[in-house]
DNA sequence: GGCAAATTCAATTGAGTGGTTGAATAACTC
DNA sequence: GAGTTATTCAACCACTCAATTGAATTTGCC
């Protein structure tokens, strides 16, 4: 077998860990912040030793990164360029794979009806101080990261919390990313409720790889 | 099944067409220009039968698109996200996969002996008409497209057609990409031979991709 | 229509993968 | 050190995949 063989062989092995969903959907939730095993698990709804073994498998790709923390191993996303490829792969399968593409204007663009905000517009718009900024994503994930000035307000909470909104503030919600329900979620039920409301277009690992300005500071800061 | 996780399944569909070392290699091949099946059967050294196979699903995903042009299928890469996409997946696997960069370090990069060029600095320097340079793939490749000004001059004829080069200027080699071996072996005969040579960093893919200007023009034009 | 070339299809084989289960290991707590 | 919790290992089964082989299909040419 020539070199060249033996060398796409290697690359092959970054493709196998790509070829399954439940794989990427725990790099998916990886890109939100480092977690545990079992903390992976539950979110990704698989037995404890079935996501253990899909996250040393990516772990021996080289993608994720383990330490041991007490009693748990907590993984995280490797490097930067990891949530990079994540977003390069889901871009050119929206737009190659005809399956995806009609399941995603099925089920979340209701078309562009929830109009989204880029990254650039929202910063724009919270110096002026016209909006109201909402991170929909679990707690957790709040937690371990989040845009400036954004409140935490899962979808369990939003129907409770719609009154601390300020009707007269537009409201951006954003999430985990482009395939991710929550804001489109999150949306919708503002929308219903009488919000002027729009979706932030990139999720927060897209924000954080732009290099923008992220924080980590308790909740009743914000 | 969730929605997500049916989602998720169709990227990995994606990921499933980069698993295999084979696909890879096609791909490559596919993109420095479109060909045939048996064309490229024969330069990835497979049967006709499982190269077909392999086209076949990548066409399936999307990747590639096929023509018919009298007896012959002609395959060609979908479209230019794909190369990126393709380019991105090189990258980390170089960076993370710890096999590949002892594969890439043993076998290509004599360290930085060969020091590559930039694609800018190729730019600047052709202007001033500082160098020559030269196309090392083969010549079905190169008549399929070119960087401007280079003259195609595959590793076989490099030795019989040295006393064609001026030795006074610097000759600049490039070819696939990088984890094409054609432009390292290139520089390394033409050092012996005593020319002051390089290999250009990106190879023709990269070169395309970046809008740069490519010349399809006869080889007795150059 | 009959023949040849290029490609695809269909069936088969051996190897690899994904998920489950139950046992084994590692780290902390008492 | 016994007990508890978090994770990994090992064995297993059903399933998918890569490559080969030979037949079938499509197209162009006489």
């Amino acid at each position: 077998m020539s070199f060249k063989q033996q060398l796409n062989d290697q690359f092959a092995r970054l493709g196998k860990v790509l070829s399954n969903g439940r794989r990427l959907e725990l790099l998916e939730h990886l890109a939100q912040g480092e977690r545990s095993v079992d903390g992976l698990a539950r979110v990704a709804g698989l037995s404890v030793a079935n996501a253990s073994q899909h996250l040393r498998r990516m772990q021996q790709a080289g993608l994720v990164v383990a330490r041991r923390e007490g009693k748990q191993v907590i993984y995280a996303i490797a490097a930067d360029d990891v949530v990079e490829l994540l977003d390069v792969f889901r871009r050119v399968g929206e737009r190659h794979l005809a399956e995806v593409r009609q399941m995603v204007d099925a089920h979340l663009h209701e078309k562009d009806a929830l109009e989204p905000v880029s990254a650039e517009e929202l910063v724009e718009r919270c110096r002026k101080g016209l909006v109201t900024l909402i991170d929909v994503r679990p707690e957790e994930e709040y937690e371990a990261g989040h845009i400036p000035g954004a409140m935490n307000v899962t979808i369990e909470d939003l129907e409770r919390r719609m009154a601390e909104l300020d009707p007269e503030r537009e409201v951006i919600a954003y999430c985990r990313g482009p395939y991710c329900t929550f804001s489109f979620e999150a949306v919708a039920r503002l929308r219903e409720a009488g919000f002027r409301t729009r979706r932030l277009e990139p999720g927060f690992p897209e924000w954080k790889l732009a290099g923008l300005p992220i924080s980590t500071e308790e909740k009743a800061a914000s």
